[in-house]
DNA sequence: CATGACCATTTTTTT
DNA sequence: AATGGTCATG
């Protein structure tokens, strides 16, 4: 037991010390809330003597769970592997997996993700010949069905009015999008939480047993729970009540994915008798840092009162970079990394963070030029790729061949010779015969008007989903996939074609095969469960695809020895030595869409939400943290080439300029190196504004760079200076220079003319990225 | 049927 | 800047 309390403070001890009854922990930004969860869990295991499957905790991401089991595994060895510790969505697939039957689903069921959910949508668009207009999108129409979803309406409780045609149209496509799910046997992301909701609150049965399985419930980031999330808590949670939850209700962040503080803000109301513990004392951050977090978070309208507070000292003062655009902003922040990194931090133990995955562009150009080794955090990006997708799809249909998104994506994939009309006839054909695309493929000498040719491509299309489908429910993960890659043709193309791209392609395949196989190794680790219930597995191929379609953003990992780069949304649970916050700027950081007109309220409350993004970001700052913006921004690129003026952000002057190392009165700054910001402080009465010096350090020598005038984009290129460059447009394959980003290779051109526009892709670390596009005029 | 040029639209954040 | 759709051409 001692181990389990060794240097926890007074309220940590209570809250792990907690014997039944509902328990909410208030657990501030560093208070050491994960050891709380985590020794509460290992003291019920071992002291209390819980079984650990009748011990249920949830996070949101697979990160916070990895983290937490890792953690487990060293306090209670094998018997972690069976406690269920998983995120909502991986619990919900879990549950559904156990009661296919009853949840009228195949035992190997896909899961769509946004990508599936978007080309389904469209799909659904263009059968039912809607046109599109501004309210209705594949898109919007998407939107409003994920939130029926998290608040559990069904597509026949959908209630519009009689003049709201855009809503009708919605409501008829969930309806269809429904029936397409439940004829591809696939659910989608919110279908993981509402179904087995559903299923919990029609079925007094089924309730009883799932209530009654779990003896403990704990609940990570409580705050961010939508409506049906917590009703599959309430659910979940047996008769003793025995329910932990602990979050923070100031860094609540997931409000337009349906997450509603209200649930953490009335659960001690909701749960009588429930013991609210709240951790207030900050391990993490120098006492500057908490008192800037403290001054932006302390404006919400709707919060419960709170201070973290510390016995940490002052710490260093925080800095404030002001660039004249997104260029310049990047430079500034890349001279102040360098700086720190001279003082001896590791390269990651320093992130960047920014409100919109479009801000890291700049600052990646510029890191790139300093030579700063740097990683952008985002989880999916590997399985985003096109080829792994098609891959993917090979697999989806070979457990369940049905699944006619699949089969429209691949059909084609690689090139067989079935084009746009063919597919159509096949379409009409499965129509025809009141079934799949699959059927209608095993039909295919019987379809009208298909060349001969075709006809062949189609018959060999349905031997080689059908013999991978004969075989795969037997294999390994890792063996299926190899099979698969072959038997589609997908890696015998790629290693036909001899250009860069396809090698590239090709090596990611290679480490699909890879994961799989890793993914083999790690169900043959597991030790055979003691838990009576447990049923019989899923075929290793579906339980792999599952882990895939579950990776979310979050989960990435931060390599070590690089500068991590991420979204404040991306950054939460984690910690950084030094943070770099960038684009403080009203309109960026709290960022407003501007053609937005939502009512009062609902800007009120989108700005809480901004700002608590804000506090998030602020309170990963362990020792030093750095604030930036720029003055203005380019919007829509360079080729549209307009600035925005930007405003520093509203948040800026919440914080008290002390902090910042200036007195309140500050002399004129001496030798002004940056630009100056003037600014109207609401704290200080009778002081107009606040002058704050620029306080980076000198840059490192590099090759100068010239600016093209005020107006213009503060990037010079340059290219490929040899004569014969001159005298043709750029092709595929060309290699250009640039003065800040050093060589790339031409990959796209657009535009065959006399005015050539170039993207030019680098690769780094294996993946590609679009630093730069370059306008250049060809000869005539 | 495949490819490439040209055009229009789009931007929050993600399980 | 990047994506996706349409149209002409091979």
């Amino acid at each position: 037991m001692s181990d389990l309390l060794d240097g926890l403070n007074e309220p940590q001890r209570e809250a792990v010390l907690h014997g039944d009854g509902p328990l909410l922990v208030l657990a501030g930004a560093g208070s050491g809330k994960t050891r709380v969860i985590v020794n509460r869990v290992a003291r019920l295991v071992r002291e209390e003597g819980v079984l650990p499957w009748h011990i249920l905790a949830v996070t949101f991401t697979n990160k916070a769970a990895g983290e937490m089991k890792a953690r487990l595994s060293a306090l209670l060895g094998l018997a972690a592997q069976e406690l269920w510790v998983q995120t909502f969505h991986a619990f919900g697939a879990r549950f559904l997996r156990r009661e296919a039957a009853r949840a009228g689903l195949p035992p190997s069921f896909a899961i769509y993700d946004t990508d599936d959910q978007l080309r389904l949508m469209k799909r659904l668009f263009s059968d039912a010949r809607l046109d599109e207009d501004d309210q209705l999108t594949p898109r919007k129409i998407l939107w409003r069905i994920d939130a029926w979803k998290n608040e559990a309406t069904t597509a026949a409780q959908v209630k519009v009015p009689h003049h709201d045609l855009s809503g009708a149209a919605a409501r008829d496509l969930y309806l269809k999008y429904e029936a397409a799910l439940a004829r591809a046997g696939a659910v989608d992301f919110g279908d993981l939480l509402v179904r087995p909701l559903r299923m919990l609150e029609e079925d007094e049965g089924l309730r009883s047993r799932w209530a009654g399985r779990f003896r403990h419930v704990l609940v990570d980031e409580f705050q961010d729970t939508n409506p049906v999330q917590y009703r599959l808590l309430r659910h979940l949670t047996g008769p003793a009540r025995n329910i932990c939850v602990v979050g923070d209700d100031d860094q609540a962040i997931y409000r337009w994915r349906g997450a509603d503080v209200r649930n953490i803000l009335g659960f001690d109301g909701d749960f009588t008798g429930c013991r609210v513990v709240k951790l207030e004392r900050n391990y993490r951050s120098s006492r500057n840092i908490l008192d800037a977090a403290h001054a932006v978070i302390a404006k919400a309208r709707v919060r419960r009162e709170k201070k973290l507070w510390t016995e940490a000292g002052p710490g260093d003062a925080l800095a404030l970079l002001v660039g004249q655009d997104e260029h310049d902003e990047a430079e500034r922040l890349t001279r102040a990394i360098v700086a720190e990194r001279a003082r001896g931090t590791r390269a990651d133990q320093v992130a960047v963070l920014y409100r919109l995955n479009a801000q890291s562009r700049a600052i990646e150009a510029q890191l790139r030029a300093a030579r700063i080794p740097y990683v952008i955090v985002r989880g999916t990006s590997f399985y985003d790729r096109a080829e792994v997708k098609d891959a993917a799809a090979y697999l989806r249909l070979a457990l369940s061949p049905r699944s006619d998104l699949d089969l429209e994506r691949i059909v084609n994939r690689p090139p067989r010779g079935i084009g746009e009309k063919t597919v159509e006839r096949l379409r009409a054909h499965a129509a025809g015969l009141g079934g799949s695309l699959f059927e209608a493929l095993a039909d295919a000498q019987r379809i009208e008007g298909v060349k001969p040719q075709a006809r062949r491509a189609l018959a060999e299309l349905h031997d080689a989903i059908a013999a991978l489908s004969a075989t795969v429910g037997e294999q390994d993960a890792g063996d299926a996939v190899e099979a698969t890659l072959q038997r589609s043709g997908l890696m015998g193309r790629l290693e036909a074609e001899r250009t860069d791209e396809a090698e590239e392609r090709r090596e990611n395949l290679v480490e699909l095969v890879a994961a799989a196989r890793e993914f083999d190794e790690q169900l043959a680790d597991q030790a055979p469960s003691h838990d009576p219930d447990e049923p019989v597995p899923p075929p290793p191929l579906a339980r792999f695809l599952e882990q895939i379609a579950l990776l979310g953003e979050a989960d990435a990992e931060t390599p070590e020895g690089r500068v991590a780069l991420m979204t404040l949304h991306a950054a939460k649970g984690l910690e950084f030595d030094a943070v770099f916050l960038a684009g403080l700027e009203d309109g960026t950081l709290p960022h407003e869409r501007p053609w937005d007109e939502s009512s009062g309220a609902e800007r009120q409350a989108a700005e809480d939400e901004e700002r608590r993004l804000c506090y998030v970001g602020m309170t990963r700052a362990r020792k030093r943290l750095t604030l930036s913006l720029a003055r203005r921004r380019m919007t829509y690129g360079e080729g549209g080439a307009f600035y925005r003026t930007m405003e520093p952000s509203r948040f800026l002057a919440d914080l008290p300029p002390s902090l910042f190392g200036l007195a309140p009165e500050p002399a004129k700054p001496t030798a002004v190196r940056g630009p100056v910001i003037r600014r109207h402080s609401g704290s200080l009465p009778g002081d107009p504004h606040i002058e704050v010096d620029d306080q980076s350090p000198e840059p490192p020598p590099r090759p100068p760079r010239s600016r093209a005038g005020d107006e213009g984009p503060s990037v010079d290129y340059s290219f490929d200076q040899r004569p014969e460059a001159a005298a043709r447009p750029f092709t595929r394959g060309d290699t250009v220079a640039h003065q800040v980003l050093g060589e790339g290779k031409v990959l796209a051109c657009d535009g065959g003319g006399r005015e050539a526009k170039v993207t030019v892709h680098f690769w780094e670390a294996g993946e590609k990225r679009v630093l730069a596009r370059f306008l250049r005029l060809a000869h005539h």
